[in-house]
DNA sequence: CACCAGGCAAGCC
DNA sequence: GGCTTGCATGGT
C-alpha cells in the first residue's frame, strides 16, 4: 500500500480487498452515497471525501498527504491487513461463503461520538430512516462543507450539542430516541473512555451501556465500528437469523454471540459484517 | 388496516 | 436473573 498527493486527491496503490458499494452499504455507516458514476461521497471527522477505486488504486478526492495519514489511513483500515484476517475466517464456511459476497467489506475506523448516537437512533428502525434523522442532525448542529457544488455537513460535536433538549430535536422526528440523545449529550462527556477503547470488552460494553438507549446490540456496534473493538459481535435479527441457520438454533442473542467470539475471536467483527451483508443484502 | 425496521426500557415474576 | 410489552415514525 503506497499513497501519493495529486492534482486535489490521493491515489492510494496496492490495495485489494476494497469495494466502496460492498463498504459502505453493508449498515455499519450512515452517511455516504453513491454517485451517478459509482462512487461514493461522504462526510467523516470533519472532512467531506469522494472515493472510488479502480484496479487496484483508491481515489479519494478532496483530500492532501497530511489528512490521508492523519485520519483516511486508518478510517478505511489501510493498516490491516485482509488476506491475514480472511485466511484466518475463511476457516469457517459460512462465512467463507459470506466473504465471497461481500469480498469489498472493510470496517470503517468511525468516530466514537458520532457512531454512538448514530447508533442509538439505529434501534428499531431502518436504515433509509436513520439515515435522514442523521443527515436532519448535522444540518441543524453542523459545521457546512462545500464540495462539488453541493454543501455537506459535518456530524456535531458532543459539546456543540450541549444544552439541546428533546423538544429542540422534535425536527430531526427521531420518535421517542430524541430523548436518548440528550441523556448520550450529557452523559458522553463522563464515560470511561479508556476502558471502551482497551478494557475488558464485557466491561467496555456495560460501561457505554450506562447511556440511555444503549443496549447489548447497540453497544456493541458503539464497540466495532467506533472503537476499533474488532472482537466485538454485535448480534441483530439479521445475524441472529443466519446464526440459527448456519450453526443450529441458539436460544437467545447473548448464546449466539458467545459462540461467535469464541469462535472467531480478535476477528469477531469482521466475521459480523460478512455475515450481516451475506444475509440482509445491501442496506440501500 | 396490519406489520416491520441493525432494540431498548420499564414493569413484571 | 428471564420474559413481556409499549414505543415515535415512516414505509409497504
Amino acid at each position: 500500500m503506497e499513497a501519493e498527493e495529486r492534482g486535489g486527491s490521493v491515489f492510494v496503490t496496492g490495495v485489494r480487498h476494497f469495494a466502496p458499494s460492498h463498504t459502505f452499504d453493508c449498515g455499519q455507516c450512515f452517511r455516504w452515497d453513491a454517485e451517478r458514476d459509482g462512487s461514493y461521497t461522504g462526510v467523516a471527522y470533519g472532512r467531506v471525501v469522494n472515493v472510488s477505486v479502480q484496479g487496484g488504486t483508491v481515489e479519494i478526492k478532496n483530500t492532501n498527504a497530511a489528512d490521508f495519514n492523519k485520519i483516511w489511513k486508518k478510517y478505511f483500515d489501510f493498516c490491516q491487513n485482509y488476506d491475514i484476517i480472511k485466511n484466518s475466517l475463511s476457516h469457517d464456511e459460512v462465512v467463507a461463503r459470506a466473504m465471497a459476497c461481500g469480498w469489498g467489506i472493510r470496517i470503517l475506523r468511525q468516530d466514537l461520538w458520532e457512531t454512538l448516537v448514530s447508533f442509538i437512533l439505529s434501534a428499531n428502525n431502518n436504515i433509509r430512516r436513520i439515515k435522514g434523522i442523521i443527515g436532519r442532525l448535522c444540518e441543524m448542529y453542523g459545521q457546512p462543507l462545500n464540495y462539488a457544488g453541493k454543501t455537506c455537513y459535518t456530524f456535531p460535536s458532543c459539546g456543540g450539542l450541549s444544552g439541546i433538549t428533546a423538544v429542540d430535536l422534535a425536527p430531526l422526528r427521531a420518535g421517542y430516541r430524541a430523548g436518548y440523545i440528550v441523556d448520550a449529550v450529557n452523559s458522553f462527556p463522563h464515560l470511561d473512555l479508556e476502558t471502551i477503547r482497551s478494557g475488558p470488552l464485557d466491561k467496555a460494553r456495560r460501561e457505554l451501556m450506562r447511556v440511555r438507549g444503549v443496549g447489548p446490540k447497540v453497544a456493541d456496534c458503539i464497540l466495532l465500528f467506533g472503537a476499533g473493538r474488532t472482537d466485538a459481535f454485535p448480534v441483530d435479527v439479521w445475524i441472529k437469523r443466519v446464526m440459527d441457520e448456519s450453526y443450529g438454533g441458539f436460544c437467545n442473542n447473548r448464546e449466539a454471540e458467545r459462540f461467535a467470539e469464541e469462535r472467531f475471536g480478535a476477528y469477531a467483527g469482521y466475521a459480523q459484517q460478512y455475515l450481516f451483508y451475506y444475509r440482509r443484502g445491501s442496506s440501500v
